[in-house]
DNA sequence: TCCTCTGTGCTAATTTTCTAGCAGTATGCT
DNA sequence: AGCATACTGCTAGAAAATTAGCACAGAGGA
């Protein structure tokens, strides 16, 4: 069901960076990771992560990018679909409310906006 | 930085039905498991978790009940940033967007309203 | 009492994950 | 050419996760 489940630790860690950045060489995802392990164990995992078909690859320039094989929106939804069903299943409106209060996320007024302006549509729609 | 980092498959699947029901026992746990392993497998994989540290568990009536250590408003945080950091950097609106088109989720007008409110009440704010 | 059920604690063993290191190829510099 | 650099492919071993299977204890019914 949920594609990112069945993955280690470390596979997730490498695909959250690869959705973060659309793709990236195995030289990238070392660098964009926390704890980075070796360079080799780095392509080991791609490898891996490759013949579970969670990923694949192609050639740019002389190196290999790597790339989730799953669309970022379909990932999207389904990262979203489980963030609700663990913590906000009994009051979704709170996800607003969270997303409001992580610091890191500063909206524009803009945003806030088309925020509410989805909102009101869906009013519509659901009525 | 992530308290979600550092578990393993399994382990952040129990985390994942923990949060969710707020407490469970070994049972319950192993109930609420996609592809359940063995309830001994499920009971060692909790005492590893209260050994690292990330559950603890209280005697109630016969049995044990377990649950997280870091309450559910802070993992519920970390949660979200971790989302917007992964897939909503550039446009943290969208996650309204997804939050509605998730199928499972249908909205009651009176969470609507609520949603609509946080937004206006960040507007006044933010100016 | 004896048996069954449901729980716990522990241990041993398999499987998977994680890691480092080597060999080979292509590029570019001196 | 000779050397350094930046890749890839592969393999073997260490470390961690995952699993099953004991043995034991308490509750409750026949």
């Amino acid at each position: 069901m949920i594609p990112a489940a069945g993955l280690s630790r470390r596979e997730r860690q490498i695909m959250d960076i690869l959705y973060r950045r659309g793709k990236s060489s195995a030289a990238e995802v070392q660098q964009g990771m926390h704890n980075a392990p070796s360079y080799s164990a780095v392509r080991a995992m791609l490898r891996v992560l490759e013949e579970k078909g969670h990923i694949r690859h192609q050639a740019e320039g002389l190196k290999y990018v790597y790339l989730p094989t799953v669309a970022r929106d379909k990932a999207k939804r389904t990262a979203v679909q489980h963030l609700v069903d663990t913590f906000f299943k009994e009051s979704p409106d709170q996800v607003v409310a969270a997303l409001l209060d992580v610091s890191s996320t500063r909206l524009t007024s803009a945003e806030l906006d088309r925020m509410a302006e989805m909102i009101e549509k869906a009013r519509k729609e659901g009525k």
